[in-house]
DNA sequence: CCTAACTTTCATTTATTTTTGAAAGTTTTG
DNA sequence: CAAAACTTTCAAAAATAAATGAAAGTTAGG
């Protein structure tokens, strides 16, 4: 089977719109749909990029838990393979994601809204308003994604489920 | 009250992260913390960019169903000020990106899934797993986005509650 | 129907992000 | 310990995305 290009096009346009980039994903798209490992030079060929890119995104791959490295006896190269299941692949992405970026957001806004202003004006008034009803929304994603990327995949499931009830 | 910086700053980070461009994060920020509506000239003064800028960003915070157009009487100009609640911000941004771009997303999954493959060989194998499971997870989710993208505040308030019972 | 007030467009420019690839670094093996 | 086999780094180049601003377009008022 020559790679389904297309599978690895959509989750490169994916990543793109979602801030990560798109030879990452589409490293990924490669590696979740070969069930056996690749090494880098395998990777640069299919992909058609160079060793630098495909050195550093494996790395970030590695990093975020979605891909690991896998040594074959009688040879020096490193390989390297996804997790299959996707319902532990969206956890991961939901983890990592939540920590480098909601993590930091939501302590800033939390600061923020514990600063007391000092005037009492139709702007400061909107503005504690505004960033009050934030921070109760940023506390709820906040206990809702955490448990969304530490159930396992029944409770996930049930909770997917729950929502159609 | 000066604007807050800091506030608008985070915002626009956070639109960064997230594949949404920094301006059109940074004119939402200001018209919700701002009670009153704003013209061009004023974005364009608060945030130091471009006439075209800000018109192209806010057409855009419009399309989104973020900001809406307020006449002043005797006076031609156009002001632009943000919807206040929180929640239905979060909403409207769910609805948006869920149309724009998990729609196609899942469209094109579906159709990837439903091509029968020729051959039968461990790849192939691998790929249809791959497919099908991410074909389901598009699917619980479309369901959970659309029902989070159209539920009232209070149902809202009540699913996220039972995410911790 | 003309002019002033305002809005929109879009070719260029600028800024940001990503990629390259050669050099430096590291590990293994004979 | 030398040299081969492989990995990592990073300055420079390329690609992409966003911003500018002047010109074109629109609308309201007289």
């Amino acid at each position: 089977m020559e790679i389904p290009e297309q599978f690895i096009q959509i989750w490169g346009t994916l990543g793109t719109n979602w801030g990560i980039n798109r030879t990452m994903a589409q490293i990924h798209a490669l590696l979740l749909i070969k069930p056996f490992a690749l090494s880098t030079e395998e990777i640069m060929e299919q992909l058609q990029v160079s060793r630098g890119n495909v050195n550093m995104n494996v790395r970030e791959l590695i990093a975020w838990g979605l891909v690991y490295r896998e040594l074959k006896s009688g040879d020096r190269k490193e390989y390297f393979s996804a997790h299959k299941d996707m319902w532990e692949v969206a956890q991961c992405i939901i983890r990592e994601r939540k920590k480098r970026e909601f993590d930091p957001l939501r302590k800033a806004i939390q600061e923020l809204n514990a600063v007391p202003l000092e005037e009492d004006t139709p702007e400061t008034q909107n503005y504690q308003k505004v960033l009050n009803e934030l921070d109760q929304l940023t506390q709820q994603l906040d206990k809702m994604l955490d448990k969304a990327g530490s159930m396992d995949k029944n409770g996930i499931t049930k909770k997917l489920l729950q929502w159609f009830i």
